[in-house]
DNA sequence: AGCACGCCGACT
DNA sequence: GTCGGCGTGCTC
């Protein structure tokens, strides 16, 4: 029988987390050691007992077999919080491809010792006059490290421990043995910040109606009888979903058990969070990119000391280390910020729904558009689904939408931005001083230039991408930044006709101010929200009616609730619907849907005007009714005859690399060992190795190839074994290789 | 992080 | 010579 080999992390906070010691395991240890198991191993010279984590099991030895020692025992104290992580972070190795380091990374909380670093002081612990003496008696011993420490202690007697190692240059040994000695000591000062310093009193929860009660009561009810379930919420626009998350959060606090609340970064503005801390006070804390580390890592903190038992964040928060996760929460579950962009590409609701299962937690899933994966899921029955049909606020009513379609109007000789029905509309509510939403999808629409003459549009030098017009006669890359002045001629062939085409938010702006000089316009992009908090100010002063209409792209149709605004007009509907993967026109009914559920939050009665190319589409008509199923058989239609996600799974194997022939030798042996090796594979379908459809971004060119099969185990196997391959062939070294299942964006 | 090793100046 | 302080590098 072989042996079996563990790799390790042991656990000191320190860079040594980034490498994993391998040790073998007993044979009386074989089957109580798994990923995730804490361990104790001989480590160092002085075979000193440690603690560890064990990541993986193997038969192969890394390293010199002669010294690798044998762990010595599993540690008493079970699997802990870290222990879950760590398998977690493991799992999410095996699904979606990435290194184990990379998985870690991901998933222990960030920033531990960075946090460490900025804390901790070295103290001095005698009194003035012995140290005095002490500092004397080290300098006449030619104790020169220590007599420099106690010289600047005399002075201050607290000083960051960074400065003491690196300015005053004494070694680390130096200050332990000198805190052995009682002289000084090492402390790490602790406090926790509340970021968004939110107090006051807290407010009872508001009165559910009868469809959301029905949610509530059965979720505490099943919760209550043990059953640790997956629900799917679908909600239209408006329809209480947060209060009825929240009602349900409040049946797991009573069990003891805490929650994560999944939120999308974009909507997780100082309204939303209030809500939470009105209700549950401090028990909530939150995770945001824009805090600081140190501010992150008080919230794992305060989480894993279980001062709260709420955590309200983005896909991170989804690794809150909590000891007794009761329920996860996935708030807009069809956004496609739920899905990581960079390796490992996991998806937040597929590990929210393992780590559920591993903890014995619930999850719910809420959305007004639930993606196409989660509605197949609940319709099968993995996924209890429940609805919520009518708005919330009584007295607050659907939006009337109106389709406008703009050929029509190119044949009345309207070539403007706006449609008749809009521009009256606009009128309208101007003169009623009620506020006006208008949302452009730019993704791929924005302003490019191109050339009369040749036809030729001016791309970036770096990516393969038309460059974009700004204001200011700057051409700007989307992808990687890169800035050009507009050039007078084309670069392509010395002509002087070039132009601009296309529509961007900056240009909207400038027009809605021509046309309608007496309106306040404010205007949310990319380029407006950049700061830290402007997004946030440009929604509350829209909010407090300071300006009469607002103009953006995605981001204004997410959560926010401004009651004034009774119009809503989306520019160009059908901007999303020709992007080159098979989500685009699930993308384009659910921004629809979102942006109409805008209007008409209040007591008002709303319109929604959705000018179109296009509107006998599908995602149009079915947006511009609110009818969710309707959309789903149709779209579920089309992804069974053309063998798309969820009928069918999806892997995308993606080469990037610098030199384009270097990486198309690399994908080529990637498809020739995939196809000699799985060609019995009944039911697999390889397309590729092909150029991605941008084939360079970053100076980077892109290959990629496609491999689909019904079950997502196969592609996880077809995965592994290019992995080893991989390795053995060393294509690692050559270029980059990742996978991407499912993917939420075209290649 | 802890431990050993090897370097270097001071003192019996 | 040798002792003790100090920095460096390694740990499966």
């Amino acid at each position: 029988m072989s042996k079996i080999f563990a790799d390790i992390i042991i656990n000191i906070s320190h860079e040594a987390l980034d490498r994993v010691f391998q040790y073998e395991v007993p044979f009386y240890l074989s089957g109580h050691i798994m990923p995730g198991t804490k361990v104790i191993v001989p480590f160092g010279r002085g075979n000193k007992e440690m603690e560890g984590y064990v990541i993986k099991l193997g038969t192969e030895a890394n390293f010199d077999e002669s010294k690798i020692k044998s762990i010595i025992r599993v540690s008493e104290k079970g699997v802990s919080i870290e222990g879950k992580l760590i398998k977690l972070a493991w799992w999410i190795r095996q699904t979606y491809g990435s290194t184990m380091i990379q998985a870690l990374k991901t998933v222990l909380p960030a920033g531990e010792k960075i946090k460490q670093k900025e804390e901790r002081y070295v103290c001095l612990k005698l009194p003035k006059e012995e140290a005095q003496k002490a500092y004397e008696e080290a300098a006449k011993k030619n104790r020169k490290a220590q007599a420099r420490l106690l010289r600047e202690l005399l002075e201050q007697d607290k000083i960051p421990y960074e400065i003491a190692t690196h300015q005053l240059k004494i070694g680390r040994p130096t200050l332990s043995r000198l805190e052995e000695l009682g002289m000084i000591s090492i402390e790490a000062i602790m406090y926790y910040r509340n970021p968004l310093n939110l107090s006051g009193e807290l407010l009872p929860p508001k009165k559910l109606n009868e469809e959301q009660q029905y949610v509530a009561d059965t979720f505490a009810r099943e919760y209550e009888e043990g059953l640790r379930k997956t629900y799917l919420l679908h909600g239209v626009t408006g329809s209480g979903k947060t209060e009825t998350y929240m009602a349900c959060i409040d049946a797991v606090l009573k069990e003891g058990k805490q929650a994560i609340v999944l939120i999308p970064e974009i909507a997780l503005t100082y309204q939303t969070v209030k809500r939470f801390y009105q209700r549950f006070g401090d028990q909530v804390c939150i995770m945001h990119s824009k805090l600081s580390k140190g501010e992150r890592y008080d919230q794992m903190m305060r989480a894993k000391n279980g001062e709260a038992n709420i955590m309200i964040g983005p896909r991170s928060a989804l690794f809150t280390p909590f000891e007794n996760l009761g329920l996860i929460v996935i708030d807009e579950e069809h956004e496609n910020s739920y899905k990581s962009e960079s390796v490992p590409k996991y998806h937040a609701r597929e590990v929210a729904i393992y780590r559920a299962q591993m903890e014995g937690a619930a999850v719910i899933l809420g959305s007004a558009t639930p993606s196409v994966e989660s509605y197949t899921h609940a319709l099968q029955g993995d996924y209890t689904l429940f609805k919520l049909n009518q708005r919330a606020s009584a007295g607050s009513q659907m939006a009337d939408v109106h389709i406008v379609d703009l050929r029509e109007e190119l044949k009345n000789g309207n070539r403007s931005l706006f449609s008749h029905t809009l521009y009256d509309m606009i009128n309208d509510r101007l003169a009623k001083k009620e506020q006006i939403m208008l949302f452009l999808n730019r993704r791929g629409y924005a302003g490019f230039v191109s050339c009369r003459s040749c036809g030729e549009a001016i791309k970036c030098p770096h990516c393969d991408v038309t460059l974009t017009a700004h204001r200011g006669g700057k051409l700007v890359c989307h992808y990687c930044g890169h800035q050009i002045p507009m050039p007078k001629l084309c670069p392509q062939c010395g002509s002087p006709y070039i132009g601009t085409f296309g529509t961007g938010t900056q240009k909207v702006e400038s027009l809605v101010q021509k046309e309608f000089p007496q309106a306040r316009v404010l205007r949310m992009d990319m380029d407006t929200t950049r700061k830290k908090n402007s997004y946030e100010e440009i929604l509350s002063a829209f909010s407090n009616g300071e300006a009469d209409i607002l103009i953006g792209t995605q981001m204004i149709v997410k959560g926010h609730d401004f009651a004034n605004t009774t119009l809503v007009g989306i520019l160009a509907a059908d901007m999303s619907m020709y992007a080159s993967d098979f989500r685009s026109s699930e993308r384009t009914f659910q921004l629809l849907t979102q942006a109409a559920g805008r209007a008409g939050r209040g007591e008002k009665a709303g319109d929604v005007v959705i000018q179109t190319y296009n509107p006998e589409h599908y995602s149009i008509t079915t947006a511009a009714k609110q009818d969710y199923e309707l959309f789903y058989e149709e779209e579920i239609g089309y992804r069974k005859v053309l063998g798309y996600p969820p009928i069918t799974q999806m892997m995308v194997i993606f080469v990037g690399c610098e030199e384009y022939d270097v990486g198309k030798a690399a994908i080529g042996m990637l498809g020739r060992e995939l196809r000699n090796h799985f060609q019995e594979e009944e039911g697999l379908y390889v397309l590729g190795p092909t150029d991605a459809s941008i084939t360079k971004i970053k100076d980077v060119y892109r290959h990629v190839i496609y491999v689909k099969h019904a079950d997502m185990d196969t592609l996880v196997r077809v995965k592994n074994h290019l992995e080893k391959y991989m390795e053995d062939k060393k294509i690692y070294e050559k270029a980059n290789v990742t996978f991407d299942f499912n993917p939420m964006i075209g290649y």
